[in-house]
DNA sequence: CTTCCGATTGAA
DNA sequence: TCAATCGGAAGG
């Protein structure tokens, strides 16, 4: 068995989420089931989350829910939100730093067959639709990204890479959504110009 | 134990 | 503008 160089490996997600968050941009998420069925994502828009954040869910203190947020980086945290959504993050920064990046939107190449008829573009643009769509839940915390688990990350590929370089994809740093607290930090990147973003500004 | 509320979403 | 809906965090 080989190691897919384009994993992310936990060692590069090990810094401040505010360093993660935008340069999650382009990568993929993949979510592999148990029947073998494989979808992926562009991720298109993050929000970074971090410690003395008044925003993140570990400001306060330790607790059962957020616990995975004080260890080590490359595990999801994954939670419900109104009693009705879910949201994936990824644990970033070294042990003991409570830190994690918000995944936002995804741009899919395909639609799941359970969001059949459902437009494209938009059946991931948003935290809590993607989970909808890659059929994330509460089982998924605390799980390592690693291929073979149910989700995993991959780099930016090449040809993503170089349009950044060229200037033909720019990203957007603005404040983040949905928030009471730490409403005016701007720690929220998304993909300018990309239908699958959630919302604009 | 009880109460309160949210890193959302979509309909009114 | 507002309700849906429930796990977790805070308060008594």
């Amino acid at each position: 068995m080989t190691i897919d160089s384009s994993f992310i490996q936990p060692e590069w997600l090990s810094r401040s989420s505010l360093e993660v968050a935008p340069d999650l941009l382009g990568c993929t998420l993949v979510r592999q089931f148990a029947d073998g069925l494989t979808l992926r994502g562009l991720i298109v828009e993050t929000e970074a989350y971090t410690v003395g954040d008044p925003a993140c869910h570990a400001y306060r203190r330790q607790t059962d829910r957020n616990r995975i947020m004080f260890g080590t980086a490359g595990m999801t945290y994954v939670y419900l939100i109104y009693g009705m959504y879910h949201c994936l993050n990824v644990v970033t920064d070294r042990d003991g730093v409570p830190s994690a990046v918000l995944i936002r939107a995804l741009q899919l190449d395909r639609l799941p067959p359970w969001c059949l008829g459902e437009k494209q573009t938009r059946v991931a643009a948003g935290p809590g639709k993607l989970c909808r769509a890659f059929k994330v839940d509460l089982t998924l915390t605390a799980q390592p990204f690693q291929p073979g688990q149910a989700l995993w990350l991959e780099h930016r590929s090449p040809p993503f890479q170089e349009q950044i370089e060229q200037h033909a994809i720019a990203f957007v740093q603005t404040t983040r959504i949905g928030l009471t607290q730490g409403v005016d930090l701007p720690w929220r990147w998304y993909v300018k110009n990309c239908a699958a973003v959630s919302k604009k500004g």
